[in-house]
DNA sequence: ACTGAAACGAGAGCACTGCTCTTGACTGCC
DNA sequence: GGCAGTCAAGAGCAGTGCTCTCGTTTCAGT
């Protein structure tokens, strides 16, 4: 689409990639916090003020690798989702759809749908063990959106509409499954926090009951507070290769939350 | 103590923490990425050379604010067990202990380890809400130390010391329930994984069994996951006047660790 | 009490940063 | 073909972390 531009606008696009791209690299090498207008612009052959036409700040150009950021993980988990779905289906029998279509997310979600929670725990493992993978494969990506903001930054809108994906693609994972959650009844919810599950079923899940959500909510949580810790150096004393430690959790909170056992 | 020293060491001292408390109030104001050297000895009405003979380099400025931020942590949960476990004597009639003693650390340790778990749940609501109360009242010195690491930033073996008091603190609250933990079984923990839990019970909870100490974990990592995510509003669509969110969260993963559910 | 050494504060200076402004060259539409 | 809009480049500003030097002050051993 829109192959039909003008030279200059494409070359405002490729110039505007590779920027993104250069940034991303030098973000990798040593973090946010070094990466620099001018050394990305030095690196490309340009002036650092030509750069400025193309990002009207650093923080822009760091709002963009943010909003790619949140997109490549999300896109990543529900990738992960859907081949555990395709594996789950094509071992239960209906193998109506191949394995060998592991791309698209759209198509991950809408199995998810039609299979009405075949396999829950398995693509709860594959969800899981995607988001690591990613945060270990990209951890500076991963702190620019995980870890402390960047002061005085204020996510725009865009941003955190690209936010919500990850944890909407986990209700996914945990929506077909929700007639047949096994976790105890628990204690009531208060009335405020009730008030903000029962917004969110309303729009995302409203066939969950509200005690599940809560309890997504914690298994939510603590899967960040687990990863971010691995990264970041807390866990040096204590569960240091943290690959059992994780899949042990991971395990864990689908009891917690409910996940039927089975493969 | 050391009361007998030269002028010189004591202006020393006194500079140090000045120095320290003007650097730690401009953290507050703009966080760690804005902490200006030059700034801080400006407003000190010294020149910024003049700073770097009592901190080799910025870095090591930040480092003295991460000891005193864990520190400062550490005191603010174990006084805050202190106080509810000597609440929880005072109201269960055992009262030799008065509640008018709140200060030290060591002596909440040790009341914890005498009352052999009479109100641990009471102890445990203590701890998280005084971690979290902190992490709000101080933002960005828990962003310092929970937060994204500083790049190149190792952390001296003097930091990961202190960094443990913490989590040690929260096994002096779960300890003195070891016996009475209504948990179940659970699964089987992977090899690794169990001798890395087995190191740390050796060292610090013999008593504890190995699948509570896996809860603990989960619970732990919990915590922090849910703070962060209230700090770096990362709850802003979802449950974002965390209060009861927290609270709820904190009495569901008692519940998981196995807490008796008394006062 | 005197002296040499260590510690100290101040200033200049280096290399770097984000960002702005101006200048001149180029592209693409009318 | 002209002309408005876009572009890259350079100079420059204010700020940064950090180093080096230069006098001064303070302490400790004799």
């Amino acid at each position: 689409m829109a192959a039909i531009r003008t030279a200059r606008e494409r070359a405002r696009e490729e110039l505007t990639r590779e920027i993104k791209d250069e940034a991303r690299r030098q973000l990798g090498v040593e973090g946010a916090q070094q990466l620099s207008v001018r050394a990305v612009a030095r690196e490309l052959g340009m002036a650092s003020s030509a750069l400025y036409r193309y990002f009207p700040s650093r923080d822009d150009l760091l709002t963009a690798l943010i909003m790619d950021a949140y997109i490549a993980l999300a896109e990543s988990a529900t990738s992960a989702v859907a081949q555990a779905q395709a594996r789950a289906q094509a071992t239960a029998g209906g193998a109506d759809l191949g394995q060998a279509s592991p791309g698209r997310a759209a198509a991950g979600r809408a199995a998810a749908h039609e299979a009405a929670g075949l396999g829950a725990r398995a693509c709860w493992r594959a969800f899981c063990g995607a988001v690591r993978d990613w945060a270990r494969e990209h951890p500076h990506e991963y702190a620019l959106i995980y870890g402390t903001p960047v002061p005085g930054y204020h996510a725009p809108q865009e941003t955190i509409e690209l936010a919500v994906r990850l944890p909407l693609a986990l209700l996914d994972v945990v929506r077909p499954a929700a007639g047949r959650l096994e976790a105890p009844a628990g204690r009531p919810v208060p009335p405020v926090y009730s008030t903000q599950l029962a917004s969110i079923a309303a729009q995302y899940a409203p066939e969950l009951p509200q005690a599940a959500l809560a309890r997504v909510m914690v298994a939510w949580t603590q899967l960040f507070g687990m990863i971010s810790f691995e990264l970041f150096g807390h866990l040096a004393g204590s569960a240091d290769p943290a690959d059992e430690f994780f899949a042990y959790s991971v395990e864990q909170m689908a009891d917690f939350v409910g996940l039927p056992t089975g493969a």
